[in-house]
DNA sequence: ACCTCATCGATACGGAACGTTTCGTTAAAT
DNA sequence: ATTTAACGAAACGTTCCGTATCGATGAGGT
């Protein structure tokens, strides 16, 4: 679901300012850029909106949920295809990384996954939110099953989570360059395997 | 005169009083454990163990290094032998899904982890310490390449590198409940790959 | 036996951010 | 033109931060 986690939006009088709503959420996310995680409160988004604190609390219960606002307004790496799946899983790790590391979306989902520690509500949201992309990389495991290139018993959703957890896990430990080896070798374990001798 | 030897005070200042940082330890992890990462302050630590808050700050410079020694002293599972890989991978993988489970230590390191997202230091000591367990899941691999079960070209640390990154993954996702197939699916993709055809 | 001194618990401090409440103002909807 | 609700600003009591200051405690050295 792409609503945020509430949406308890109260009665007829929808939201009449939508500017100041895209102004909070234009100052949270410099906010996040120039002032980091740590830097991130309430007071400081409303200071740079201009705007008051209860207009931020009024329509996101939490600072989860702006986060998690935040980073769905960003733009996502989608998922190639190109007819070869180490291809595919390389370009996209590839793509991710780089997404990560020159916009704002790997300091603001490294954010996300940090308040996830401490907020049910960011952790229910964010388990969606992961959920939902597993299926969607999954696909790319699910296309090269069609044309044979994987085994039919595959798990696709597995493969697709095993693939992010590579990627979460680099993210959060601020391992983002020079990674290219490594995002080659670890597609070609999950393609090739490791072992020696085949049965 | 028989003179013991030279402990002398140093330039960090001898703890006189080890007992005391013992109960801060203890304080710190009850804290944890009783109102989670969200509750963990250092006043409700200093509360918890009687002690003053300065007299924590003399210690531990941050949050996070308590957090960092809160973690090191738990035990931690330690990787099985059996002479068979993929039987020791899903029994490591199964003894850390159930040690994160049943004792504190899961919650503990997922707020470190969420700590390292906002603080350098511990950051850096995340870093240092993931490395290290890469090095020692690392040889895991290692002996079975030793046993030539493994490809020699693989990159042990890599191998142990994602195996841990699904861990943390599901970790930080609360995924430790029902995914015994999930380790044991992942166990073999990496161990088999998933390649219909091979080369 | 005395003295010295680092650590101890306790308390207070200024600062920041929390989440809420109050109050005029503004502007869309009727 | 009137109603109505979201708006900004400001202030609130609270919690926690990290630091400073205090007298008490107790071990080591003389």
């Amino acid at each position: 679901m792409a609503q945020p986690a509430d949406t308890a939006r109260k009665s007829i009088g929808a939201r009449r300012n939508p500017a100041s709503a895209d102004a909070i959420l234009d100052a949270a996310e410099a906010v996040l850029v120039e002032a980091g995680y740590s830097g991130f409160s309430i007071e400081a988004v409303a200071r740079r909106a201009r705007a008051g604190k209860p207009t931020i609390y009024r329509w996101w219960p939490s600072k989860a949920a702006l986060l998690f606002d935040v980073y769905q307004r960003q733009k996502r790496v989608d998922t190639p295809d190109t007819g070869n799946l180490e291809k595919d899983l390389v370009g996209f790790l590839d793509s991710l990384f780089e997404h990560w590391r020159s916009t704002p979306s790997g300091n603001i989902f490294r954010s996300l996954i940090a308040e996830a520690q401490s907020d049910d509500g960011a952790a229910a949201a964010l388990a969606d939110y992961a959920a939902g992309r597993r299926v969607t990389t999954g696909r790319m495991i699910e296309r090269a099953k069609a044309r044979g290139e994987v085994r039919s018993d595959v798990d696709a959703v597995l493969v697709a989570d095993m693939v992010a957890s590579f990627a979460w896990t680099h993210l959060l430990t601020n391992r983002l360059n020079g990674e290219e080896a490594a995002i080659r070798g670890a597609v070609r374990y999950i393609l090739q395997g490791i072992l020696d001798h085949r049965a």
